[in-house]
DNA sequence: TTGCGTGCAAAGGTTTTGCATGGCA
DNA sequence: TGCCATGCAAAACCTTTGCACGCAA
């Protein structure tokens, strides 16, 4: 699974980058960007392919919520409080927001789906979609002739 | 909420050749070929417009599985089997497969999510990510050195 | 006739690839 | 030194937009 890999300065600054902002979903340009604040000199590419390899090695998760707009990119810290199973990641379709859920009830789905499907689900790469509260209230306070 | 619109061939043909592979998830690409080979002619840039409209409508799902690759977009048959909230969308990982699964038991978590959280899934939009039966008897049964 | 729909071409954006150079081990 | 990583430029994609023409109502 490790494949051998250079630590090169540019790999270990992407990753203290990624890691101070934990839980926080950014697209290629905002970690571009942001690492060039902070005084990193890193090209895009760069970030591409390093963002590839912690993805495969499951240090970084990957959202991809409209073909345009790019793909989100966050870090995930092992040791606190993300990337538990317990963590529900939900797109609400009116406002756009992706709003982190914590709760245990997704591991009965998970349970569920393995034991009658032999479907192993994932919860930390799915999104779920939907309406968020705050929209919700918002639509449902005023009476939508159609939809 | 229902816009003026007229009924163009291009319309009727592009709503017919969906109807006529419910179920199937199909790239733009794949639209356009396949009205092409069924003998209507008609524009790119017209199939992702009546794509557009025929979302909007609930005629069809549209799910982003991956950035490159592009949109999936399938048509829902309202009175059959399909766009029932029991139906799963799941997404493996391992071979790339969309599958298809109907189970109650969803319908649990959407309560759930609504009573708790205030978030108001819609299981039809939502892709469940994971590793299917077939895929992980694969990987369980040889332990994999790498990879 | 009116106004939306169509389709071509061009633009917009993200992501990938080629290749010479630079840096880690 | 060997090999991988880097980064620039260019290419490859998918998707959207502008605009003149065509077609439905």
């Amino acid at each position: 699974m490790a494949k051998s890999q250079y630590k090169t300065k540019q790999y270990t600054e992407m990753l203290a980058f990624m890691a101070s902002v934990p839980g926080q979903q950014m697209t290629v340009q905002e970690i571009f960007e942001g690492m060039k604040n902070r005084g990193s000199r890193i090209g895009m590419t760069t970030v591409y392919r390093q963002l590839e390899r912690l993805v495969e090695a499951g240090e970084v998760n990957r959202y991809v919520l409209d073909s345009n707009g790019g793909a989100l990119f966050e870090y995930i810290d092992r040791q606190t409080n993300c990337h538990k199973p317990a963590c529900f990641h939900c797109k609400c379709e009116s406002c756009g927001r992706l709003i982190h859920l914590e709760c245990d009830e997704i591991a009965n789905l998970q349970e569920h789906m393995l034991a009658h499907h032999g479907f192993s689900l994932d919860p930390v790469r799915t999104v779920f979609y939907g309406v968020c509260e705050e929209c919700r209230s918002k639509i449902v306070g005023i009476p939508v002739p159609g939809v």
